[in-house]
DNA sequence: GTCTATAAAGCGATAGAC
DNA sequence: GTCTATCGCTTTATAGAC
């Protein structure tokens, strides 16, 4: 692995404990065991360094998506969006734990998820529609505070699979996503 | 109004829009117009001065639910705690927007909150348990996620009343609490 | 009770050597 | 590609005058 890689793994790290703005290039030199002056030839300033982070992260989040969430029935989007928090954090646990300290207070941060889950929640007043909610764009607004409060949850919080799917599926089941 | 006071209010307002870490002790003597030896007189530091904001915002939250908040019946209380947001957010606009910015970051503002939600976590349980609810402990996860999020939402963005009781009415409604 | 002045440490970022 | 050394600025906090 690379010096520019390991500066990256570092940030990861140091940001998720402290946040972006108590964090310093000199804490994240010392974790990657590199000169500070590196992370300045590499990223060039701290918040580009982030805006690197933020972008990689959601690059990746997109291509799993792409995979994971097409619109074949509205059941089964609203079943796969339920579940993207547990595979998300699952594929890039230490990503989701930063983006959920940090995000209150970064606007890059905010930027970034909200230009993702723009057409979740887009796709998901189409699947209340279409299966006939009198209130679709009501619905799909309940079902996201649901699922940012469990992602923020599954982010801040140990990891613990079996519970977050014990929640999913009683959630499922109040859909009728489930018999 | 006293300085101290003075303090008080500009140091909530600085802190709900850079957070604790990058509001500088300065900026909060500037936006209360006085020295910033006078913020060290009063507080003694920078730290004393957030746990005091967070105890003073709790003692009067803790006041308003004590109102709002008594275990009548468990179709009541769960009720009542789905307004919670909603009335105490219109009760202390610029506290709970700071504390849902500083939570993820501040170790202080997370204990408060926690020792806060404790009791509905165990009345939520007991409420559901009542109900005859199979699982009332991953239905009180499952509703207080949805509540921690509505939470934010109403902290973090422009304060709709009548959009925030369409969503609780539309949820009451989904738990057969309103017919 | 309130101010000015200042200390001591830490910050992001750059220059220049190797 | 990587380091050491350092700059200019900001930070929290204190001392001492009024």
């Amino acid at each position: 692995m690379s010096k520019k890689d390991d500066i990256l793994e570092a940030a990861l790290k140091i940001f998720t404990e402290l946040g972006t703005k108590a964090a310093s290039t000199k804490s994240i030199a010392q974790e990657a065991q590199v000169s500070e002056a590196l992370i300045f030839k590499y990223f060039k300033s701290k918040d580009n360094l982030i805006e690197e982070i933020l972008k990689s992260g959601y690059r990746e989040a997109t291509r799993l998506v792409s995979t994971h969430l097409e619109y074949k029935s509205p059941t089964d989007y609203i079943s796969n969006l339920l579940d993207l928090p547990k595979i998300l954090v699952l594929a890039n646990k230490y990503f989701w734990q930063m983006q959920y300290k940090i995000m209150p207070l970064n606007s890059m941060a905010v930027a970034h998820h909200q230009l993702f889950m723009k057409p979740c929640y887009d796709y998901l007043i189409k699947a209340f529609a279409d299966l006939g909610y009198r209130k679709p764009i009501l619905e799909a607004e309940i079902l996201l505070l649901f699922i940012e409060g469990l992602w923020k949850h599954i982010a801040a919080n140990e990891f613990d699979v079996e519970h977050i799917e014990a929640i999913t599926y009683l959630t499922k089941k109040k859909y009728g996503l489930i018999l």
